[in-house]
DNA sequence: GCCGTTTTCGGCCCGACTGTTTTCAGTCG
């Protein structure tokens, strides 16, 4: 954990603390500055270096109070305060707070009664059946904790794509960096850009392989070592996952790039597929089998070292086209159709990654944003974005300052003026607008019709039966100045089941409707996902890449969209925002 | 505990669902 994680996960912990204690207000303030510290990470350190505590001040959701905290834990490693709260109440607040519906109130009861102070506590509660003995607790209630706690374990020693990426990277460019090494990557579900990550697969190509292992083994995010061979190693890592380097000769890269890429059921169906083509696949290279039957036992890796029979191994490329095929995707290679697809030659041209020209979710300090509109045109602009829509929450979100009317003809103003100011960017006046458990919007029809774009969402009544969940959402659709269903399903990848309704019928909507299914990058969303992308390209209904961006980083995350997209194999034309701005204002009226 | 072109003191804006209860506490968004 950096510093400002650790700081991050304190003021949650105290937020917490007094919430279970009834103490009014503070927990808000202390969630609040948690999330203020998380969005900024290393920043809020790097404020505190150049200006203390009064830089600390600057923060928003930090004041004088919480700034000394921060300034005494990045001086000291520690808070005197939190320590004794700690002595006070010994629970793993920020691990039991992972489980769904464990609030503060909860956790104080499950201390109070059972002294359940961690996850395996828990456990040990659950198989005693001890827990719905506790006053104002019942039968259902432990139930519905254990269902939720298999939950949260089922997507345990799983990361989201979107923070394990970031550390794959870097891992790369520091052993690329190795003297031998001629190159480096990452292959695995990281490379085929899988919603969850169980282990970050590494290959690198190097004459010295001892010396790769030796640097692999003490990089800096590494925390224990597994195994350490001649050509392959295993360690655990800080973020809580393993991760395993192959060393090879730089001329069978191809080959054990291909072999380590998977998926599993693609490459079962690759080798069968070479098989029964008189070939044998393996991490080394194709070879030509030497008898027509196929022999029983694989070829070992000496003789594939030593190139009997080897066909092709420099390139994957090289390895599918032997086979006849063209080379798909990493992304879509899951054991499906596309092997058929790829030796018919019709594979789709998938959307390239940079396409995305606009984003159109995110939030500004108007709603539950981090940052003012101007602040995120600005990063939106650093990153070459064209134009952004600025759809901050409508009045239903009351608890996070939800825009009525009146107050988004305000925002419209500030973003007339911003535009003014513009060359070759623009700011669409936008909202996320709710929708009502019957189906009506939170925003009226005729404010609807001042805005460039509307976004509407599900943020409440998840629990409608699927007929009614489905009539709800269509008939949203069909209102007028609609542009973008947000997040379709409302997952939360490892926290929380979809909602309930028939996608054929609201993707048939969308087309009829001209409304276009949101793909949210946000990592914990990933909404729609890569399955229902699929078919709505088939069903030829429009999508929209955008990142829900809270803050200036979260905009980076519309490469993760764009993985999605491919993932479903969608092209350009299928994502309405590769279009330039004038093409899209064009598509809206 | 934070915040302030309505305040340096006094606000901090809700509403639904669930599970436990006969009136409400806890959680979520």
């Amino acid at each position: 954990m950096t510093k400002a994680q650790t700081l991050a996960k304190i003021l949650f912990e105290f937020s917490y603390f007094h919430e279970m204690h009834g103490v009014a207000f503070k927990p808000r303030a202390y969630q609040l500055a948690s999330e203020s510290v998380t969005a900024r990470g290393d920043e809020v350190e790097d404020a505190w270096r150049k200006g203390g505590i009064k830089a600390l001040k600057e923060l928003p959701g930090i004041g004088q109070n919480i700034a000394e905290k921060a300034d005494e834990l990045f001086r000291t490693g520690k808070i005197k305060e939190y320590e004794q709260m700690k002595k006070q109440f010994p629970v793993d607040i920020w691990g039991l707070s992972r489980i769904e519906g464990l609030g503060p109130k909860h956790m104080l009861d499950l201390y109070k009664h059972l002294k359940v102070k961690n996850i395996n506590d828990l456990k040990k509660a659950l198989k005693a059946h001890k827990i719905k003995d506790i006053p104002r607790w019942g039968e259902k209630s432990e139930i519905k904790l254990l269902n939720q706690l298999n939950l949260m374990e089922a997507s345990g020693g799983r990361l989201l794509l979107g923070y394990v990426l970031p550390v794959a990277d870097e891992m790369v460019r520091q052993l690329s960096k190795v003297k031998g090494v001629t190159r480096c990557t990452y292959a695995g579900s990281i490379r085929r850009r899988q919603e969850t990550i169980g282990d970050i697969d590494l290959i690198a190509t190097s004459k010295n392989a001892k010396s790769v292992m030796d640097a692999f083994v003490s990089l800096p995010m590494v925390e224990s070592v597994h195994e350490k061979g001649k050509t392959r190693s295993s360690v655990r890592l800080k973020i809580g996952i393993d991760a395993d380097l192959r060393v090879v000769p730089d001329e069978v890269f191809g080959a054990t790039l291909q072999y380590f890429t998977g998926d599993k059921r693609h490459n079962v169906l690759l080798r069968e597929f070479a098989l029964s083509k008189g070939y044998t696949l393996n991490e080394y290279g194709l070879y030509k089998l030497a008898k027509k039957k196929a022999t029983p036992t694989t070829p070992s890796p000496s003789s594939g070292r030593r190139g009997i029979g080897l066909v092709a191994c420099k390139t994957e490329e090289e390895i599918y086209e032997k086979l006849g095929m063209e080379t798909p995707a990493p992304e879509i290679r899951i054991g499906e159709d596309e092997i058929e697809a790829a030796l018919k030659h019709k594979l789709p041209n998938l959307l390239p990654y940079g396409s995305v020209r606009g984003d159109l979710q995110m939030h500004s300090t108007w709603s539950d944003g981090t940052l003012s509109i101007e602040e995120m045109a600005q990063a939106a602009i650093k990153l070459g974005r064209s134009y952004i829509a600025m759809t901050d929450h409508s009045k239903s979100m009351a608890f996070i300052n939800g825009l009525d009317e009146k107050r988004l003809k305000q925002q419209g103003k500030e973003i007339d003026k911003l535009n003014k100011n513009f060359k070759g960017f623009r700011i669409l006046k936008g909202i996320e607008c709710d929708i009502h458990k019957d189906g009506s919007l939170d925003i009226s029809a005729a404010a609807r019709k001042e805005l460039d774009f509307v976004g509407i969402s599900v943020h409440s009544h998840f629990h409608l039966s699927r007929e009614e969940q489905t009539k709800r959402i269509i008939k949203a659709m069909e209102q007028p100045n609609v542009n973008c269903f947000f997040h379709p399903t409302c997952r939360l990848i490892g926290k929380r089941e979809g909602i309930d309704f028939d996608m054929r019928a609201v993707i048939a909507a969308a087309k009829k409707n001209n409304v276009a299914l949101e793909i949210n990058s946000f990592p914990e969303r990933s909404d729609l996902s890569d399955r229902w992308v699929r078919a709505v390209v088939k069903a030829g209904a429009k999508l929209m890449i955008n990142t829900d961006a809270h803050t200036a980083e979260h905009l980076e995350f519309i490469v993760l969209g764009e993985a999605i997209a491919r993932r479903g194999w969608a092209t350009k034309k299928d994502v309405l925002n590769t279009k330039t701005t004038k093409e899209f204002m064009a598509w809206l009226a």
